[in-house]
RNA sequence: GGGGAGGUGGCAGAGUGGUCAAUUGCACCAGACUGUAAAUCUGGCGCCUCACGGCUACGGAGGUUCGAACCCUCCCCUCCCCA
């Protein structure tokens, strides 16, 4: 096992708060192998980018040789983590949970090394409960205390409701702790409070309280709100490459950095170099960026899908070509020789409805075989293969075909 | 239980009888430019229609009115104060 310094290094990459470091310091010291624990709640089945920050710190963990400790919120994912949100959130049937928890697993073991995580169910431990146990866990904390979070104080303030299951979240998390004996809890910046929550707990069980460690929030490509799938504005790590790739280009030149820091394992080092070579100009910011969005998808796809993405985004952004594979249709021309262009749009879900397509066919949006499209009806080549792009991302190959005898 | 405030487009938030498919901001889409699906600027942004126009929509259900997001009744939901 590597020296204490050593492993604060790794550990203190990225992260936001340690607390307290001196008790992880002395816990390392020790020698001994920690449990590492993190909660995560199956509320979807995908998992994107955002939530492998705190993986990732988790996989740091397990190479420095310790115990992973993942807790699968099969029960907490029921009553829903009002953390940071302005808003309840909906509660989750079981099978829904028990269902994502299985894919959630699935792609954790993309960050994680599978084979040496515990992995626990919280619903192990709460399903069991009677009321008064319930009774006497909520007896642990007080309403001033829960209203100090700024979420929930936030909500307060704005009049939107806070319902008193919500109020329990914090608490289950924190038990997790306890049963689990934890010493050292992950979590984004925004789990702070219900990190601490374990400590308060742990102390009262008679445990020595675990070191909380928070991450950061990774801001998703809006590069203002952070990374969810409610807010549309994510990456999940199971997306095909070339959509990775390309929504990682959309991320502004400025966040960029963040990106490196928090989900590659490019070196602190090294990211400062190019971040220093950008501002002095030698270096461009859209090869930092292309080399961030290859590092992203060659570690979920590999090497080979991280070239082809790059050389595809190239193609068709930087040299306006059109992708190498696009879905095809078979058009009939109507007796005119003319195909309809916004019905084509319409049906191919290039646009939502006919008053969009005919939009963009306005806004001079969409080319047919390279032509500017400015008539809703076109006249189409008598037959052969032409390309329709709506707007820069959008196409679909149209194979015309010979009218019949109308 | 009593009193007060409020529920508007993906979100925030105007509008309080016709001039409202509804100001504005964000998000989103497109164009221009470019160095990228960055940034910036410009335009667009319910549905049907080439268009004229029509239809559906302002928590839900009724009602008043020539006409309602706006007025009335009931219902549902939320917040605040008091008990």
């Amino acid at each position: 096992m590597r020296s204490v310094e050593e492993q604060l290094k790794v550990i203190r990459r990225g992260v936001v708060q340690i607390c307290e470091e001196g008790e992880l310091r002395e816990k390392l010291a020790r020698g001994k192998r920690l449990r590492v624990k993190l909660g995560v709640d199956p509320t979807a089945a995908d998992l994107h980018l955002g939530f492998t920050v705190v993986l990732r710190k988790l996989r740091q963990f397990q190479e420095l040789g310790h115990q992973a400790v993942l807790i699968i919120g099969t029960y907490t994912a029921q009553v829903g983590d009002p953390s940071g949100r302005d808003k309840s959130r909906p509660q989750l049937a079981e099978e829904t949970v028990m269902a994502n928890a299985e894919k959630y697993l699935a792609q954790a073991g993309k960050v994680l090394d599978l084979s040496r995580v515990e992995v626990r169910y919280n619903g192990e431990w709460f399903k069991g409960m009677k009321f008064m146990d319930v009774i006497k866990l909520l007896a642990k904390s007080t309403v001033a205390r829960m209203l100090e979070r700024e979420d929930f104080s936030g909500r307060v303030s704005a009049g939107v409701p806070i319902y008193l299951h919500e109020i329990v979240y914090p608490l289950m998390q924190g038990y997790d702790s306890v049963v689990v004996g934890a010493d050292v809890e992950l979590g984004g910046s925004d789990q702070t409070f219900n990190l601490m929550m374990g400590r308060d707990l742990q102390r009262d069980a008679g445990q020595e309280p675990q070191v909380c460690i928070t991450m950061p929030l990774l801001e998703g490509l809006d590069g203002v709100r952070k990374m969810s799938k409610s807010f549309g504005n994510y990456v999940g790590i199971n997306e095909a490459p070339k959509e990775m790739f390309g929504k990682i280009m959309s991320v502004s030149d400025e966040m960029m950095w963040k990106y490196y820091e928090l989900v590659t394992d490019v070196a602190l080092e090294e990211i400062e170099e190019m971040r220093e070579g950008v501002t002095e100009g030698g270096l461009h910011p859209m090869e930092v960026k292309k080399r961030l969005a290859g590092e992203i998808v060659r570690m979920y796809h590999g090497e080979g899908a991280a070239r082809e993405a790059r050389e595809e985004f190239e193609r068709v952004f930087s040299a306006r070509e059109v992708p190498s594979e696009m879905r095809e249709v078979r058009v009939v021309p109507d007796g005119e020789g003319r195909i309809d262009v916004v019905g084509l749009l319409v049906k191919n879900g290039l646009a939502s409805s006919n008053g969009e397509a005919r939009r963009l066919i306005g806004q001079g949006a969409v080319e047919l075989g390279g032509e500017r499209v400015k008539e809703l009806r076109v006249v189409a080549p008598r037959e052969g293969e032409v390309v329709l792009r709506a707007g820069k991302r959008r196409f679909l190959r149209v194979i015309i075909e010979r009218g019949g005898t109308t």
